[in-house]
RNA sequence: CGGGACGUGGCGCAGCCUGGUAGCGCACAUGCUUGGGGUGCAUGGGGUCGGCGGUUCGAAUCCGCCCGUCCCGACCA
């Protein structure tokens, strides 16, 4: 649990080091496949609850769909199994009988989910559907790193129907907005959000929205995606309806999800060379309590930090009493430096006769005393301005890295020497999009939705012309 | 999947070139000591060197194949 590799030396190395010392996951003898531990899994807890408050919130409602979709169902939608054929792993073989049509373990339940419904709508009175499932999904990628890629993730996938292509569009922009309010408000990560270009869309959807957030190391990393999927997977599974008129329509459909990588997005937004700093909302301690050990403390100290701890848990937070004997304050503080506490509760003798206790923010090392009596009111305090200071330091930068690009020169240039989000012109064509990639390994990562934002008369920045839309480029993970 | 690096107690490494059955730091256990930013000392336990095969009297060391990890690309949430 020691030295860490600083952040601007080898960022990978840091982000790989930061996951394990954290204790955030760990490797397994399959390759790609993690453990997330309980460190981790607490902070993917958070989110969850989080997601899923917002989720029903908005008039979802969860149910579960099993991890296997039979072949066929998958080569329903041409452009659904083109695009993730490469990556789905199959089963065979049940017990020792080989199976007559294997089963694939789903990479995305649009396919089996699709089937289902088809089954359950009849009428427009039975729309909307509005369901939204929590499992866990396997691709069989070929690079893999913790949380950012795994060949096991777990996410939510939210699946509707819609009577009519106006509401299906305004559900996937809804659920975009969910998205973002999730990123920015629980995980203190500032958003991109807009559009895809054909290229990067989802596998059978007519139009992919994505959630983009700006990593330290100046890539790009995709946070969420909302699918406008059109009647494309309606008229491959057969969902139909009668509508007010008494006609049969195809139901217009959505999906979405958000995935653990999200955690990979906490750790390289707000980590430091000292470990990580997670935003307090979605923390797993928000504060810990350290002991200061001298002398008799286990009599006079202890208790004082007992009582802390269970007057701050008795008001809601997630606090943790570290009062183990076998480690020195000093490594303490270090530890949970490395695990993200946003607050350190420190309370020595000198506090205990004061009546008093050191309060030491973890975003920004930031020392202050308060009287243990009001503790109650100025620990949830500090929490929010940690997590306001987080938020404030993350879109600090985000914007510092977002620049104009005029020309192709200066486009290659900010890409090779700052990286960060070009925003320039495009003129829409996918030979200059496949160009731009193949030169700078930058991609469209979002075209923002609103008109005002997206339009442009400057020229294509590859081909020089007419501009279509404005859009943001960068390299990803 | 292409290029590169690597695989030796839990972790990080040395040893390999010039074969002779392992060593260091951290971690761990015990005791004392210390304690407001990773305390210090002592004692102790733990590996047969990623796997398989070959060469050899003898392989961590040489050769071949395989597996895995990391980095850089192509593919992807």
């Amino acid at each position: 649990m020691k030295e860490l590799t600083p952040k601007s030396e080898d960022f990978s190395k840091w982000y790989v080091e930061v996951v394990q010392k954290a204790e955030l996951a760990d490797y397994t003898p399959m390759k790609g496949m993690m453990v997330i531990r309980p460190h981790g899994y607490a902070v993917w807890e958070n989110v969850r609850n989080a997601l899923d408050r917002r989720i029903k919130a908005a008039g979802h409602v969860n149910a579960y769909f099993p991890l296997f979709i039979p072949e066929s169902f998958l080569q329903k939608e041409a452009e659904h199994v083109q695009g993730f054929s490469p990556e789905v792993a199959w089963v065979t073989v049940g017990g020792k009988e080989e199976l007559e049509e294997r089963l694939a373990v789903r990479p995305t339940s649009e396919a089996i989910i699709g089937h289902m419904y088809a089954k359950w709508i009849k009428s427009w009175r039975d729309l909307p559907v509005l369901i939204n499932q929590w499992a866990n999904i396997v691709r069989w990628e070929k690079v893999t790193r913790p949380f950012l890629r795994t060949t096991e993730f777990l996410w939510q996938e939210g699946h509707t129907c819609h009577e009519t292509a106006e509401e299906c569009e305004a559900e996937t922009l809804r659920i975009l907005d969910l998205y973002r309010d999730v990123c920015e408000a629980e995980l203190a990560v500032p958003v991109l959000t807009g559009r895809k270009s054909l290229s990067e869309k989802f596998a059978g959807a007519s139009m992919t929205y994505a959630v983009e957030a700006l990593m330290s190391d100046g890539k790009a990393l995709q946070m969420a995606t909302s699918h406008n999927l059109g009647q494309h997977f309606s008229k491959a599974f057969d969902i139909r309806f009668e509508d007010r008129n008494q006609t049969l329509q195809y139901v217009w459909q959505t999906s979405w999800g958000m995935t653990t990588r999200t955690i990979g997005a906490l750790i390289m937004v707000h980590g430091d060379d000292s470990g990580l700093r997670f935003p307090p909302r979605v923390a797993p301690v928000q504060v810990v309590v350290v002991p200061i050990s001298i002398g008799n403390w286990k009599e006079t100290v202890l208790p004082a930090a007992r009582a802390a701890a269970e007057s701050l848990r008795a008001a809601g937070l997630r606090v943790d009493l570290d009062a183990r004997e076998e480690a020195t304050p000093g490594w303490k503080f270090s530890e949970h430096e490395m695990r993200g506490v946003p607050l350190r509760l420190e309370i020595g003798p000198r506090d205990v006769k004061a009546g008093q206790a050191v309060l030491v923010r973890r975003d920004t090392g930031a020392k202050e005393t308060a009287r243990l009596a009001d503790l109650g009111a100025r620990v949830p305090a500090l929490l929010d301005e940690i997590q306001a200071g987080l938020m404030a330091q993350a879109k600090a930068f985000l914007e510092a890295n977002i620049r104009d690009a005029a020309d192709y020169a200066e486009f290659k240039a900010i890409l090779e020497t700052k990286r960060g989000f070009v925003r320039a012109a495009w003129c829409g064509g996918e030979a200059c999009e496949a160009r731009i990639k193949a030169e700078t390994m930058a991609t469209i990562r979002v075209i923002p939705t609103e008109e005002a934002a997206s339009k442009t008369d400057r020229p294509c920045v590859s081909c020089g012309g007419a501009g279509q839309a404005l859009a943001y480029f960068a390299r990803a993970y």
